[in-house]
DNA sequence: AATGAATGAGTTTTCATTCAT
DNA sequence: GATGAATGAAAACTCATTCAT
């Protein structure tokens, strides 16, 4: 089982290093130092043995969500600071993100494994709106799922455009904007400072 | 050139039957009805075939802006007409869009075309949430260009997830969810009808 | 009959720049400015224009052999002067020689012509050598033809390994060296200066 | 190991019968009864397998010299066993020399194996003129170094004219000549037959 | 005579996968 | 479980040659 934790660590290295298509399997055992054979022992494939890596790093890109704020009941504070741990956990995971992006438009069963880490984010935030709405603290025309998938891929969007492509900003401003326009959205009655107080900070 | 038309026309064809990675050069050649030879007088490789496939479907991916609306100055409104329009295309172009969603993830090249078509989206919305900030009526602690990047970028996930990926929901809905949401971000004073009433339409 | 002489032309810029197998039969037309089709108006195949370039440059080639040098009957000035002469012609041709070189092993015919070309020089010298034998100034044992072959390959073998290889040595001292063998060889009795006197001139 | 040995004495036996450039890697293979792919383990192109080939016949290839007869002290029978040891052992590997003379022409690498290995004999051959002429039995008037690379390349290039063009020949007579003119060359006093003795052995 | 787009046969090369040890 | 040499299918690419204009 050592073997198998060996290559699985080293594809991380390798497709990191190489990306998905170029990563040879031999590169991948060379760098857990065992024979091409091995591979078999664990692994059919390369899909698989990329699904192990995604598995393994499953919780390192667990993203808090607005619930997990304890003690807490600004709702503006909390989306920040949603945001916030959302972002800082994409920078942190920006090449394995890129990977995950990558593979997800070549192979469907990691385009499906996408979704469903997306689905998490997008339900529990779903879960947060209807709380506000019920709570008469955001727009109630809005369909609490819906608008979770738009806010929600607008954020992973704006994550991927900023840390994978790295079309840049100032990381405050980043969450300063995303929250902003997130709680704008909703309509939620914020207090957030205006541009230029965020600026001085 | 006749003859590069068709190749280019065949191309289109099989990426979008194939996939990039899948599509073979005798597929493009064979639906082209020329020799394998005759490819390489028009490109070097595939990558510049798909270039040029891109090129010759610029015109249809070119979406409509905020500003295009004539004789309208309900900016709601027209925030609507611009998001109905870009989902529209983003439909009909489905298959495009996944090409090159998929390619960006593999081409430099072509990430960029994807990034210099996004920016052009971007500036253009920009433009109009400046205007509507100088005129009063958007929130003016949003940096235009922030803003326009993040809202731009909702959209575009937003139509990539409901067609490529077929994350499902009525269109009428989308448009309505979409700009709701976008006005609410930009804390345009809009008179949309409620969930409801837009749901009796 | 231009463009035939253009092809020629360009054809001898382009093997002596890419060499026999490098030389693409369109560079040769791109070089003549010329189409690729009219090529075929005068060459059946790149042998063929091999050989016409050959042929062009068949004076430039043509060494000047011993029984040339008039009004001079000192055998070993005579044998001075031809060396001389050889190597310099060589060493202004080395390209074209490195080209002969090279496709005689590739190409039969072109074996054929270089022998045929080497003939005409070894039969040269077996006359001169001949003509020393018979006035005994030159060792008589000696089959002056199978003795011309063995030192006219001597020399070609030198003057290819000097400007074509590069193999280096002041070129008075190849002359210098190639003579007094040469002379001795065939036991000509002759006065040439020592070593070291050959260096102080 | 035994698959590599089995490729390059594959390899040898295509080259001979194809010559380089026709030679296909799929008929060596065929002919070392492997798959295409196992080439690869072994070597990088057929450049490589080349260079192996001739690593391989290094031993064939080298050709005794002049000071390893041993027990006899006349010059002219030493230079004589030299000639004849040259000539027989370039007979033998005919094919392979003018393998080696024809990639020469085409590959830097093998021009440079085969420039070393000339080297070889001309320094030895060198050695040996340099000590007849401190012993004062040659020529003093030549540069050992100088004089040698031309003998040497007389032999060679004699050898290749004969063996590999077929320019014909008695054996005895090439040996008789060769001998005869190095010998006078250098100013041996020899006490060779003459040529009808020779003839009538 | 000149053109140059079209042709397509033919070889190299890669690398995931197998299996005897 | 581990090994790693052997496998071989599959595709890109080149460029001499043709021929309708």
């Amino acid at each position: 089982m050592r073997t198998r934790q060996a290559l699985v660590d080293a594809a991380r290295v390798i497709f990191e290093r190489d990306g998905y298509l170029d990563a040879r399997l031999s590169d991948i055992t060379a760098e857990a130092n065992c024979s091409t054979g091995t591979f078999y022992t664990y692994f059919n494939d390369k899909e698989e043995i990329f699904a192990a890596v995604m598995e393994a790093t499953k919780n390192e890109m667990l993203h808090p969500g607005m619930e997990h704020v304890d003690g807490v009941d600004d709702p503006a504070a909390i989306i920040e600071a949603s945001n916030r741990a959302y972002l800082e956990s994409y920078r942190r995971n920006a090449k394995l993100m890129q990977l995950l992006e990558q593979v997800s438009n070549i192979d469907p069963q990691v385009r499906e494994l996408r979704r469903a880490r997306g689905w998490v984010f997008v339900e529990r935030n779903a879960r947060a709106i209807k709380d506000l709405q019920e709570r008469g603290l955001a727009d109630p025309d809005l369909d609490p799922v819906m608008a979770s998938r738009v806010l929600s891929g607008m954020i992973s969007r704006f994550a991927y455009a900023t840390f994978v492509l790295n079309d840049g900003g100032d990381f405050e401003e980043l969450v300063y904007t995303a929250t902003r326009l997130w709680c704008n959205a909703l309509r939620i009655d914020h207090h957030l400072p205006g541009r230029d107080a965020m600026r001085k900070k």
